[in-house]
DNA sequence: GCGGAAAGGGAGGTCGCCCTCACCATCGCT
DNA sequence: AGCGATGGTGAGGGCGACCTCCCTTTCCGC
């Protein structure tokens, strides 16, 4: 049973979870914990008291973000037109992208050895397999598609963010909505590689956090 | 007038030369210089003697790549179908970026003080620029895409590269293809945002580089 | 207001990287 | 063969990151 924080321990954790949001937000999941205890004007010994391990601290961090991804991922299952539908998710998924290079990385990556962020992840690709399905039943999403494709969409909207966010911020929409119409039913051309498999998927998203 | 090397440096600048391709193929322009120096079996001062900055040591490395990439481009201007030399040309060069993540990265980026590669991204850029417009111009490629939608593409190729080289190595191949889709003139759908500037790309590459 | 538990602090060890420089080794011209 | 120029060496200084641990400070219940 763990007793209430004292006051300041608590003051001291709130000052680290903002600073640690502002530097993740800048400059990703790999961001310098020092830098964060500097900002939050706190010694880096109290840091490691709240939080042991990196992983620790991010998902304190990002628990107000992924809950507001998830809710406005909601709305996008609540649209009436699967295709609109479908739009509305992943323009909302690539503006959080957008304005979190935190987020953007945390989208890209998997924490083995954490099974909250695997859960959300998990939760985060069923939606997109219904979402996709829901569109591709419609006959507006062309059939030969899966959640893979979707993911290098993610991955490569990271990039793209990380290229552009300084000197044309809004960049990414223009890249999705091109993409957009590489989904379509309508213009489909037939595709001269598979799709990669779930497993594959699984190991490239670990091998982006190994790889820093 | 600069005189032949003696012997010895010849020797080791070579196995230099060969330790550096090695690990920037591995792990991309930011490799470490003590590693490429251990690999050559030489001591760091001499990588220094040889080769003063990073950029130095890139240009001789990256040399050949260079040539033998913009041989294969050639081919693709040489083509009778505009779209066939189109997807040539993106074939060939994703094909590159997949097995040389210093490749990748050099594509990326902008080395503002080194006008030799500022010389060959122009030229580069030149290239692109005439596969796509020879494209539209034969009402296969839709009119409303620009250079900067190219190295958008190339930028995000190389994240998805990056991504999936260790566990699907030719998902590459299927990005490009549903790419590929998206750029067909037939049904193109209205895109909401405008292409970015050549000013607004141009610092964008340079920020990927000052970002490390 | 006091005492002990909870929390904070930050110096310091380790690591890997960059880069320099004073000294030593080797080559090759004559 | 000998000597000067050319080239090689690697310790060492600086940096910034991670993480630990012991000592000090602060809180809060009694």
């Amino acid at each position: 049973m763990r007793r209430p924080l004292r006051r300041d321990a608590r003051e001291r954790r709130d000052k680290l979870l903002a600073a640690a949001q502002r530097e993740f937000a800048a400059h990703g999941v790999d961001a310098s914990l020092e830098k964060i205890a500097r900002d939050a004007g706190v010694a880096i010994g109290t840091l490691y008291r709240h939080f042991p391990t990196r992983l620790d601290l991010l998902m304190a961090a990002f628990q107000p973000r992924l809950q507001e991804f998830l809710d406005g991922a909601n709305k996008a299952l609540e649209m009436n037109d699967p295709w609109e539908g479908f739009v509305y998710y992943l323009e909302h998924l690539f503006g959080m992208q957008a304005g979190d290079r935190g987020f953007n990385d945390f989208l890209s990556r998997r924490f083995t050895d954490s099974a909250e962020t695997e859960r959300i992840h998990d939760e985060m690709c069923q939606q997109i397999v219904d979402m996709l399905t829901r569109a591709q039943e419609a006959g507006e999403a062309r059939c030969d598609i899966t959640l893979a494709d979707i993911v290098n969409l993610i991955w490569s909207n990271g990039r793209i963010i990380e290229a552009t966010s300084a000197t044309a911020p809004n960049a990414w929409r223009r890249y999705l909505y091109l993409m957009l119409d590489a989904y379509r039913a309508e213009r489909a051309h037939p595709i001269p590689e598979p799709p990669m498999t779930y497993e594959q998927l699984y190991d490239a998203m670990v091998h982006l956090s190994e790889a820093q």
